[in-house]
DNA sequence: GTTCGCCCTGCAAGCGATTGCGGTGCAAAC
DNA sequence: GTTTGCACCGCAATCGCTTGCAGGGCGAAC
């Protein structure tokens, strides 16, 4: 049997409403009383029931994560920074993870968003049509969005623009003029205000740069492994073909690779890539990239969220992460 | 401002005691009364609260699902099934990811097991010491491990040594002789009983078929893709290299995919390589490999713990996954 | 020496469900 | 025509914690 907040009290000789009181650090509680509280509590482990405090404030410490799935490096990683910071506060990440059977996902409603009978939520960004936006706007809980906001909710990102600008300016410098893009494009399930953005900012990056962008140069793909190498396949399997290519993400970046592979390409020397993400398989690969930190965004993320609740003044930086170019050995000058 | 039994009651002129029966499907409501409350419950969009049901139960409707970190193919997958099973049963899932600051992990104790206040447990497999099993075996609520199962406790799991003899035999069987292993080694934080096993399979698997492990053929490299790469860089920058190599894990054959490529060997011509797992990246790469269902395994874990819910003593048992040979393009005969 | 006023503490009423027990009816058994 | 036995239903206690309110104590201000 745990020990209840009653068990405290009679050990340290005080009422159940002290023990609380001191158990939260609130005002009116003499120092010693507080004290001896805290020891009672330690020397019977004394953990505080998450049911019991949540009924009896209406407000659950905890938060719901929304996800399109979880088996995905960038979705994981905020996952994860999501529940340290919560966990470090006390509070519960509940999962709720909308992949349905054959790998679609289900609608969010918001059924789904109540689903985690939590008390604030972090929706991880992926594309929601306009009735789901809807549905978010609609919570009246404290919510975030991390990677691909949208009107009306407050979200955390990296500026897509400028990380693009990163990747493609970095082949522009290195004297590459045709440069390909493998990345999303406007299909239901992908965020077009992320994938719509990077590829804006490849074609821009490259107007100002003096070069039009041709429309063979570039190759839809969704977000996924194995069709972006079918992309980059029909991308790269002509004379006329880009001696660089700009990936939308690190996970297309390979895709890229393995094409690049299977024609006989030699990478960096006949084909430059660069990625955005910095997955965790980019270093092994050697692949130039892009760095975000999806970690750090769901921290921040539940820093925001702590903050709403009133929780604690966490020290807030701004909504947008930080993006850092990172070089390794997949570009290099053109032949 | 959500509807409460109490509003529900008051609708169907019944009872809230009759109220919580007749949505929970129990005896002693007659048809009529529970069709009754059936639909006053909806027409409220009555949705109960977990955690008022779980302080006058004792018994959360939550199971902590506990991993060393979640931004891993199998940790996700598995975490994904148990999570699909569970939201299927109204229940809910409280992750307890042991990753810390720095890539570590935090050590599996009593206090981590109790965080999630559940009443049932998944621990996804991976190395715990002697002290962490303990804590594990201690648990009272029922509790499954995924993944690598150990003495005294319930586990699912893939036979391991089968596994991997569909593997070898694969490559014995298109004519390998020289078959090396690239996989995990004793050190800390990984499963020596599930790297062991397909370690040793490996090594007897070749003396069934008459030919002697040379020490040379193995290497050790954790189950993380550089550190993979390194590992089958030693054993590949050699004369007498193997001619084949079964990696321990899908994401280890990534590695040694990478080092061939680096070494400018042709995969399959100059060397096969098989994995284990059918990873989300394999069939793009089209790694030959042994496929298990993490996911699945996930699954079940959660069906059982449903089910053993209320009983009091549950069979200490290993249930046993299924595995399949997946042959895809990167096993051959030797040249 | 009173009177305030502030601190500290306890009482008790919830929060929203579950459940043992007792009280109805009504049908079957005597 | 009474008992008996169920099936059905409601009362009220309970789970462990929070919090508004009130009371007691003590120092400061008058």
């Amino acid at each position: 049997m745990p020990a209840t907040i009653r068990d405290v009290a009679r050990l340290a000789g005080v009422s159940e409403a002290t023990v609380s009181r001191a158990l939260r650090d609130l005002r009116h509680v003499a120092p010693d009383t507080a004290e001896a509280v805290r020891e009672a509590a330690d020397r019977l482990g004394f953990v505080p029931s998450r049911n019991a405090a949540a009924l009896a404030t209406g407000r659950p410490k905890v938060v719901s994560v929304v996800t399109p799935t979880v088996v995905s490096w960038f979705y994981a990683s905020v996952l994860e920074g999501v529940d340290a910071v919560l966990r470090e506060a006390g509070w519960a990440t509940s999962l709720v993870d909308l992949i349905a059977d054959g790998g679609t996902r289900r609608r969010l409603t918001a059924a789904e968003l109540h689903a985690g009978q939590a008390s604030a939520h972090v929706v991880i960004g992926f594309g929601l049509d306009e009735a789901e936006q809807e549905v978010v706007r609609r919570m009246r809980d404290p919510l975030v969005t991390v990677g691909g906001s949208f009107a009306g909710v407050r979200g955390i990102g990296i500026p897509e623009a400028e990380a693009a600008r990163l990747a493609v300016g970095h082949l522009l410098e290195l004297g590459h003029r045709r440069i390909g893009h493998v990345g999303g494009d406007r299909e239901p399930g992908l965020n077009e205000t992320v994938v719509g953005a990077r590829r804006d900012a490849w074609a821009s990056t490259l107007r100002e740069a003096g070069v039009e962008p041709c429309t063979d140069w570039f190759a839809s793909s969704g977000l996924v492994l194995e069709r972006s190498r079918d992309a980059a396949l029909r991308l790269l399997d002509r004379g006329d073909r880009p001696t660089a290519v700009f990936a939308a993400t690190d996970e297309c970046a390979f895709g890229v690779l393995l094409a690049a592979q299977q024609l006989g390409l030699r990478v960096p020397e006949d084909l430059s890539v660069v990625g955005l993400d910095d997955h965790a398989f980019s270093a092994a690969h050697g692949l130039t990239t892009v760095r975000q930190s999806p970690r750090e965004q769901g921290a921040r993320a539940a820093q925001l969220l702590l903050r709403d609740l009133g929780v604690r003044r966490w020290p807030v930086s701004t909504a947008t992460a930080p993006v850092e170019l990172v070089v390794r050995s997949t570009t290099a000058p053109p032949a």
